[in-house]
DNA sequence: TTGCTCCTCACGTCACGTGAGGTGGC
DNA sequence: TTGCTCCTCACGTCACGTGAGGTGGC
């Protein structure tokens, strides 16, 4: 994970990391050890199609029985992933590249995001909420002046 | 939408019209009477490929010489208001629908919008910013938490 | 046999982006 | 001939939705 020569502190410093809080664990799953997909859906609130979508997209690779798909804690926690990094407005695309460069680096459910890089979804998000505030705005005031003429009416 | 007991402003009071205000019009555009593809694409800031999209989805139908598309005054107020019912969230399709409802009613340009229907719509952009603003408030106490550190190393 | 859960194609949706290849007038 | 603007396919992208048709164990 690092280079001799670099101190550790900088490039720990410069990392944020998606998905280490426990807050948004949605059930503590009691003892289970494997799940099927419909137990994965239901519990994340998705279709089973778009869990196969992201295993086609290599993002998932549950183990097979015959043809059955059989989800671990790991691919559990590997989900959670994926939909938390959604909700911060990454692409499936994204997603799938970062956890490529965080594969084997044993650093559990999460992933790592430069300080830039986290600068910039910010951005990118400021941006969305900007427009999707001026189109709200507007709607408002056409709904107040037609609610308003009604009263007058 | 109403039966004819009503009185008539009653139904005028119960609709939104989108596109009556002339804040956005971008340029006064002289005295031109026609515009070409690129014009109108330079004006609005869209693509080409994007007013032939819409073309294709039967919200534009510009005059054809030869091959070419020539756009008249009407058919430039026709792009705006399409433009503005995106920001305002409407897909392409709802925005067709509502054409094609207005259309020969001479109305000018602009589009009807039924009371319930600008309240649904804001309900719509009202839970898009709420997802909006969550991710981006987590991103940014991401991004707060690494800055912190990076100063505390 | 019915019913349930699982599966794999494979086309559809949304709003375009992006070449490829061809045309017309200066 | 080159260069510019216009054109029409037609496939690609994004994140799935939605059947169609088949399987396996109770």
């Amino acid at each position: 994970m690092q280079t001799c020569e670099q101190p550790s502190f900088l490039l720990n410093a410069d990392i944020v990391w998606v998905g280490e809080d426990a807050s948004d664990r949605s059930q503590p799953a009691g003892n289970k050890v494997t799940f099927t997909i419909t137990e994965l859906a239901a519990e994340f609130g998705v279709t089973l199609r778009a869990l196969r979508f992201y295993e086609s997209k290599g993002l998932l690779a549950p183990i097979r029985i015959d043809r059955m798909r059989l989800y671990t804690r790991t691919d559990r926690e590997r989900i959670a992933l994926i939909l938390k990094a959604k909700r911060l407005g990454f692409t499936l695309t994204e997603i799938g590249q970062m956890i490529e460069a965080q594969d084997g680096r044993a650093d559990g459910p999460s992933l790592r995001l430069s300080r830039e890089r986290c600068a910039d979804q910010i951005g990118v998000l400021e941006r969305q909420l900007q427009d999707l505030e001026t189109g709200l705005a507007e709607l408002k005031r056409m709904h107040a002046t037609v609610s308003q003429s009604a009263v007058e009416a």
